[in-house]
DNA sequence: TTGCTCAACTTGTTGGTACAAGCTGATGCA
DNA sequence: TGCATCAGCTTGTACCAACAAGTTGAGCAA
C-alpha cells in the first residue's frame, strides 16, 4: 500500500524525521520568518496535504504539534490562524508598592498606563480555605475564609483570574463582613480600612498546563501554559491574605527588582 | 458503517462531549483520585479501546490530550506512565544572596541541602550576544561576549539549562580570558575575582512551551511548559551579566521574599 | 548458567474513508 | 432591497487497516 522504506533510503540523513514532523517544522520555520505573520491564516488542511504529499491525517498531526506549542490555533469552519502574542509585563516588586500604596486598583492603573483598556468582574463569597491556601494563611484547611474572585480582561481579551483568600479572623475585625463591596475595591485599600498594614510578601511562581476550567475562563486552547503567581501578604504578626493569580502564559511576563539597579537601568528592556 | 447519531440521542445531556474527551476525562479523574498513582502504568491502548468501546485511534486522541496536559508520558514499547512531579523550590530572592556570597556553586549547595544529588556539565565559549541579551547588557547585538552554558541535573534527571553572557569589556578586565575554568566555578566567584561587585538584579520570568531543542535537552515531552528566568546582574555602574535559566516547568517553582515576613513565616509552606 | 534469538506484546506513523458541524458568500425569492 | 437558503468551503470526530519500531520475557542453544 505505502512503503516507508524506499523513501527513507534517499532522504540522505537530512531527515529521519517522520513526515508529520517535517510538516510541523516547515510551517514553524515559515511562521518564524514571517511568511505567515501573526493573525494570518494558514493554508487549509487539504492544500497542505497536497503541498507536502501527505494524507490529511498526517497534516493534521503536524498542525496539532504547532497547536500544542501554542504557535497556531484552529477553529472549525475557519481554518488555522497564527497566534499573536504581545506580552504584558508586570513588575511584581513594584506592584502594590509597600511604600507608596496605590490609590485604587493596581491592575487597572497598570493596564491603563500601558495604553490599553482594562475590564474586570468581581465575585465575593464566604467559603472554606482549600489546603493550599490554608497552609499559607496558617489556618486549618476547611476553616471559613472570604474569597474575592476576579476575572480580568485587557482590550476584552481574557487575561488572568485572581482568587484572594482572607482568613476569618481578619474579616471579623471589620464591622461589615456581609458587604462584598468593601473588598471589591482592592486588597491594599481594604486592608488599610481595617487598620492593617502589609509589611511583606511571599511570592511563589510556577507554571503548568491549564485545567479545562482555566482554559475556558482564559479562552486558551491546548498548548498555552498558565503562569501561577501566589502572593501571601504579611502583617507584622501573621499572614493576612493569599492571592493566587492565574495568567495566560503567552501574554504575560513578570519582573522583580532586587537590590540596587544602576542608574542607567531606568529604561529597562521592554 | 458507524453511526454517531443514534448514540448521541440517548446520551441524555450527560455528555455532548466527544468520545475521545470522555476517555481523557475518565482517565484524568482516575489519575487524580489515585487509581493510577504517579509512576504507574496505564492499561494499553487496546485494553482501553475495549473498555471504552472506542477505536484505537480514538483512545489515542484521548491519551494524547493527557500527554498534552503533562499528566502522562508514553514510550514506544513500554506504554503510558503517569508522570510524577516533585517540585524543587528555588528561592530567587535569597539565591546568590548579595550580602552573603555563597562559597561555591549556589545550585549545588541548594540541591545538596535538599538531600538530592546535583550534577552539571559546563561549556564556556566566545560568541556574539543575541539581541535579547544585548538589550539587557546594554551592548550592541552581535558584539562579542563570553557565554557560559550549563546543563544541570538532579538525581540524573535533566533539570535546567543555564546560559550566562558576560559583556566583552568585563572579561577583558581579567588577565586570563582564554581560560574557561575561571568562569566554570560560578558567576559570583568569578566576578569577585575581577573585583566587581553585584549590587542588584533585574529578574524576568516567563513561560512557554519548549522549543524542540529544549525538549531534547530537558527530556520533556509535549505538554510540559518551561519556566524562563532571566537574571540581569548590575554593578554600581552597569549590567555585568545576563543569565537565562530554562527550567522544566513541572519540576520547579520559584520564590521571592519582598519586604518583611512575620516571625512565624520561617517555616514556609513546602 | 549464560547468552542469544525470537515471539508477542507495546506505541509510533501513515494511509484511507465517512460524516458532523461551523463559516461564508452566492443565489434566488419576496 | 432585504432576507432566507443553500452550496461549498473549512475543521472536528470516528472508524478501519497496515506496517515500523521499541521492549520484554520465554525458551532454546552453547
Amino acid at each position: 500500500m505505502y512503503q516507508q522504506v524506499a523513501r527513507v533510503r534517499h532522504d540522505e540523513g537530512m531527515s529521519k524525521q517522520p513526515k508529520y514532523r517535517q510538516v510541523a517544522d516547515a510551517l514553524r520555520r515559515e511562521i518564524d520568518n514571517g511568511t505567515y505573520a501573526p493573525g494570518a491564516r494558514l493554508p487549509s488542511e487539504s492544500e497542505l496535504s497536497a503541498r507536502f504529499d501527505a494524507s490529511r491525517n498526517t497534516v493534521r498531526s503536524g498542525l496539532n504539534l504547532l497547536v500544542t506549542e501554542g504557535l497556531i490555533s484552529s477553529s472549525q469552519g475557519l481554518g488555522y490562524e497564527v497566534r499573536s502574542h504581545e506580552v504584558f509585563v508586570l513588575n511584581a516588586s513594584r506592584f502594590e508598592n509597600l511604600d507608596l500604596p496605590q490609590n485604587g486598583d493596581a491592575y487597572s492603573t497598570d493596564v491603563t498606563a500601558a495604553g490599553r483598556r482594562p475590564h474586570q468582574t468581581f465575585r465575593v463569597e464566604l467559603t472554606t480555605a482549600p489546603e493550599y491556601v490554608a497552609e499559607r494563611l496558617k489556618v486549618e484547611a476547611g476553616d471559613t475564609a472570604v474569597l474575592r474572585f476576579c476575572h480580568r480582561f485587557v482590550d476584552d481579551v481574557p487575561w488572568s483570574t485572581q482568587a484572594t483568600h482572607y482568613p476569618e479572623w481578619l474579616v471579623t475585625k471589620g464591622p461589615r463582613l456581609t458587604e462584598p463591596g468593601d473588598i471589591a475595591e482592592g486588597t491594599t485599600r481594604y486592608l488599610a480600612s481595617l487598620g492593617i498594614e502589609q509589611i511583606g510578601y511571599f511570592d511563589e511562581i510556577a507554571t503548568r498546563m491549564p485545567t479545562p476550567e482555566e482554559a475556558r475562563l482564559l479562552e486558551i486552547g491546548a498548548g498555552v501554559p498558565v503562569l501561577l503567581w501566589t502572593r501571601t501578604g504579611f502583617s507584622d504578626e501573621r499572614p493576612i491574605r493569599c492571592t493566587i493569580t492565574t495568567f495566560r502564559g503567552d501574554l504575560n511576563r513578570m519582573n522583580y527588582e532586587i537590590g540596587e539597579l544602576s542608574a542607567r537601568s531606568e529604561n529597562e528592556p521592554q
